[in-house]
DNA sequence: GGATGTCCTATTGTATACAATTATACATGG
DNA sequence: CCATGTATAATTGTATACAATAGGACATCC
């Protein structure tokens, strides 16, 4: 319920197309809509008290978004998300989110700072109590100051975009209590390289985050939960959509 | 006219919202509607004599492509590329080219390997010859063999993603014969890296070729041909998209 | 003369009607 | 009994009508 597009949130109030979006968006990375499971027009127009068309406006973001694929004359599937995609999102953003800790040591503000150590204070807080809600929140929260104070509209955008795979990826994977304190940790040092002006440092200690978060995935059992899919990908490689 | 979305191309020959969409993405790219100026759905719907509804929804994809930026209840309005967003363009991508790079020494064919080698040696030709046009059309279809090549659909689409600037950048810049001396001389080291197997230095190279590639748009004027913009730029480090 | 309010036009937002397509069920022929 | 063709239902694709909104022109008031 936080981190929207601005452009979005303003669209979002004003118009059925963007509320629409908003909830099927919602939905799907809630996991209320299953992987593969079909949307139909009118179903989800009924159920919103809309016509069609806004709708269909909505399906097509939602494709760009990569959330939905449509096929044309047949219709809006959810997507997917196989333990080769996981790998890849977590390899691409090490090396960004390497890059914006770096940008972010050089372009953030004293506020920002201000704001990303009490984040982590907070956190250290919730992780020793074992409070995986906040540490999730606290989690979106640290990496979007991070966004914010890199002062790249495209790399933002870019690592923005790739947040809603990270929530669609947290509900298939158990986030432990070690995981979170050993996460707040990393933060809390990176966090430190930045105020030190460690502009190197701060973009390696990002970069290890990503890695270890994911090895912690891999570790905690993602390719259980991906049923099946794990066989495929071992036997030929490519990962068939359908 | 080659470097589509596989699952766009063929939407693009059955419905009329794909053909609206490539329409209208190509003529951005081109630069036949220029920077901020405004798309009317109506007078778009006549000139390609469609109604208004597959209009609105390729303007809501070329939204999310980044091209067009809609303004609820008042517009769609070319979005602008400034002189910051193009340095950020090309530091993300000489991290993803470079990733690239390194995923496809690992996991490139026979056959994308041979086309390499063939693209380059045509290439050699046409830049001896100063024959600006096919460069370009080698140079996208270097990069985009690596990209199939990686074995990552998703670095694979990121960095598509990205190419539809790149066509707009080079639209503001102008290619010498000599950089296309230098181009493709990197292209035949990162090709050549690649066949040895030498996963690392194919990533280095890669990467130095995108920064070589800014570097020359700078030496050449890039921020003469941004009108006023780069003013703004260095004034306050912020750009105003309005 | 300037500011402000109201009307009018242009444009987008939404709903709905109709066309085209797909998939399925069923019948018919081999 | 299986294969194939056809009819039908469900769903998406497109066009159009109507509603809502924004911006400007003009008149009115101070």
């Amino acid at each position: 319920m936080s981190n929207y597009d601005l452009k979005q949130e303003v669209t979002d109030k004003y118009s059925l197309r963007g509320r629409v979006f908003h909830k099927l968006r919602e939905d799907i990375l809630n996991g209320r809509y299953k992987e593969h499971e079909e949307l139909k027009e009118v179903a989800i127009g009924e159920e919103l008290g809309v016509s069609r068309t806004p709708v269909r406006e909505a399906f097509r973001q939602l494709e760009l978004e990569g959330l939905i694929q449509i096929v044309p004359n047949k219709g809006a599937y959810v997507t997917g998300i196989t333990a080769k995609d996981v790998k890849d999102i977590y390899m691409i953003r090490s090396s960004l989110e390497g890059m914006c800790a770096r940008l972010a040591t050089e372009n953030i503000t004293p506020e920002q700072l201000e704001e990303l150590e009490e984040n982590v204070y907070l956190a250290s807080f919730h992780a020793s109590k074992g409070h995986m809600e906040q540490m999730t929140e606290l989690d979106n929260r640290f990496h979007h100051i991070l966004y914010e104070a890199c002062d790249s509209k495209m790399l933002e955008n870019l690592l923005q975009d790739f947040h809603q795979y990270v929530i669609r990826i947290r509900k298939k994977t158990l986030s432990t209590k070690e995981r979170g304190i050993a996460s707040n940790e990393e933060h809390r040092q990176i966090m430190e390289a930045i105020k030190a002006g460690d502009a190197r440092g701060a973009e390696r200690l990002a970069t290890c985050h990503m890695v270890n978060a994911y090895d912690n995935m891999v570790k905690n059992g993602l390719y259980d939960i991906f049923n099946g899919e794990e066989a495929a990908l071992r036997n030929g490689g490519k990962h068939g959509k359908n």
